[in-house]
RNA sequence: GGCGACGUAGCCAAGUGGUAAGGCAGUGGUCUGCAAAACCAUUAUUCAGCGGUUCAAAUCCGCUCGUCGCCUCCA
């Protein structure tokens, strides 16, 4: 089935069609190292993690390259501001962000370039621009002629004209135009630096994902993401500065993520309401953090509220409950006559080739989670009617089904822990936060029982009182009373 | 001011021309001494509003209202 991707360059769903067969080339623009990443990042993070995966489950082969930019404005004013060394803040929260990334189980890029790794690239880059006439130096600073780049303005939907008349950009009288960005910045004292044909300095922040992609997915690949906030000015400008150097295409297909809102109001530094993803995963594990993220396609924007944070968990706890009952399964008999409908069998035979449908449809996960709670309905529900000798055909159904919800489950980095001990795990943290001992309980229980027996209903509801006071709650069976920590 | 996105049940969210997936919550049922839990069933004559195109519209077109974003660093 082919792959339709929404490219923010058409405003279209396009057809995935990479360059060289059966190999996806994709680069994302990844993070300016200077602080804890928040949940905006985590989306950004677990919606390219996801479209690997997808990918690579439907045989292709991905070469994925997220760069790190470790040397910008930001890292020299905050590294400034605890009297470090750029260099030093820039690693340290390098390595804050690989903890998250691991906590989150997000697969590791193939390449993580880091610009202050490829100034040279940069550099030559620069050079090339200057040559073609597409940039100019002034005063120790290299900067781009927008107004030589005919698509200037393609893929954020602006015109020069358009965007001067609400600008607010702060008039530098070295540019020959407004718009004009900077390839090159000249060094001011104590700021990181390096040699180059203008004189010291360090790299505009747009040049380097242009050099890096090129150096290791080459001048055309199939995708190049990031956040939506990304459109302009930074991809813009990448792709003047690409496309202008090449003379060729540069990125085949745009594709740009929403933002986690609070408040539905987007989540972001200068107001204040963001939260960072170890606040979040302090309260929440990972896996409801992804089914959080995928409850929505990744295009529109995603409210973080505690309300769709505890549905997400409900939904993790069915899609376990749902596998462990497979995983206990009994064996079934031959000849046994199948209690599944024929529409529950079609559904359940159906769920792989529903889910890669959704998601094959620019990766809507939030249809394909429709699919897969579906499923694991007819499944409860099939489990449920089962007879203690089921038929073998029955079995081997829900078995096969357990494996699919398995399957795609991978692809969306949920259900990874056994099921089983998932369930009793959740049992266990549930007795570790109760104040009463299990020979309390027990003990209280056979009490109850004693009362039942005689049918003193009043003494017996006592018992049951005083222990859902300490969130204790009975379940009475056919086979005697069961409890469990109330959730 | 320019550009763009979105508005589907109490809440979240699919659906992109053929008569409204799924989840949470709610309601009814099974079970129970009564409950709880679990499971089963069920919940929008209607898709912000008004017009238009069409045999047929939540889906296409136009206008209005509302929300959000980008135009400055931002995932």
């Amino acid at each position: 089935m082919p792959i339709k991707i929404y490219n923010t360059l058409s405003r279209k769903k396009e057809l995935l069609q990479p360059l060289e067969e059966n190999h996806v080339k994709l680069y994302v623009c990844g993070i300016t190292s200077y602080d804890y990443c928040h949940i905006g990042h985590a989306r950004s993070a677990l919606v390219f993690d996801m479209v690997v995966r997808y990918l690579r489950y439907q045989g292709y082969a991905v070469t994925f390259v997220r760069n790190f930019t470790d040397v910008d404005d930001k890292i020299i004013a905050r590294a400034a501001e605890q009297g470090v060394e750029p260099v030093v803040l820039a690693q340290r929260f390098i390595h804050e962000f690989y903890t998250d990334m691991d906590e989150l189980g997000v697969l590791r890029p193939d390449i993580e370039p880091r610009a202050t790794e490829h100034i040279q690239e940069m550099i030559s880059l620069t050079r090339d621009l200057i040559d073609k006439g597409l940039a100019y130096p002034a005063g120790g600073d290299v900067y781009y002629r927008v107004g030589k780049f005919a698509d200037y303005g393609k893929l954020s939907g602006r015109n020069l004209e358009d965007m001067q008349a609400g600008a607010r950009i702060e008039v530098n009288a070295q540019k020959e135009h407004p718009m004009d960005f900077a390839l090159w910045k000249k060094a001011k004292p104590g700021e990181p630096k390096w040699a180059s044909p203008w004189g010291e300095g360090r790299p505009g922040w747009h040049i380097e994902c242009s050099a890096m992609s090129r150096k290791y997915l080459g001048d055309a690949f199939d995708i190049h993401g990031g956040g939506k906030d990304l459109i302009f000015p930074h991809h813009e400008n990448e792709i003047a500065q690409s496309c202008g150097a090449s003379g060729k295409s540069f990125a085949n297909i745009w594709m740009h993520h929403g933002f986690v809102t609070i408040k539905d109001e987007k989540m972001s530094k200068s107001l204040g309401n963001f939260l960072t993803i170890r606040d979040v995963l302090r309260q929440y594990p990972a896996e409801v953090l992804r089914l959080f993220i995928f409850s929505t396609q990744y295009r529109n924007p995603l409210d973080f509220t505690e309300n769709a944070l505890r549905d997400a968990r409900t939904g993790l706890d069915r899609i376990y409950e749902c596998l462990a009952m497979v995983a206990s399964l009994p064996d079934g008999r031959e000849g046994e006559a199948s209690i599944v409908l024929k529409k529950d069998r079609k559904k359940l035979l159906n769920l792989k080739d529903r889910f890669d449908q959704a998601m094959d449809n620019d990766f809507n996960t939030a249809q394909a989670l429709g699919f897969l709670f579906d499923a694991i309905k007819v499944m409860n529900k099939i489990g449920r009617l089962l007879p203690d000798v089921p038929a073998a055909q029955d079995v081997e159904l829900l078995q096969s089904a357990g494996n699919t919800v398995q399957e795609v489950s991978d692809i969306l980095g949920v259900a990874g822990r056994d099921p089983q001990q998932y369930v009793e795990g959740k049992k266990k943290k549930l007795l570790a936060s109760i104040d009463i001992s299990e020979e309390e309980i027990n003990r209280l229980i056979r009490q109850r029982d004693e009362a039942r027996k005689k049918k003193d209903w009043a003494a017996s509801d006592v018992v049951r009182d005083q222990l859902l006071a300490h969130n204790i709650e009975l379940h009475d069976g056919p086979e005697g009373t069961s409890w469990d920590v109330k959730s």
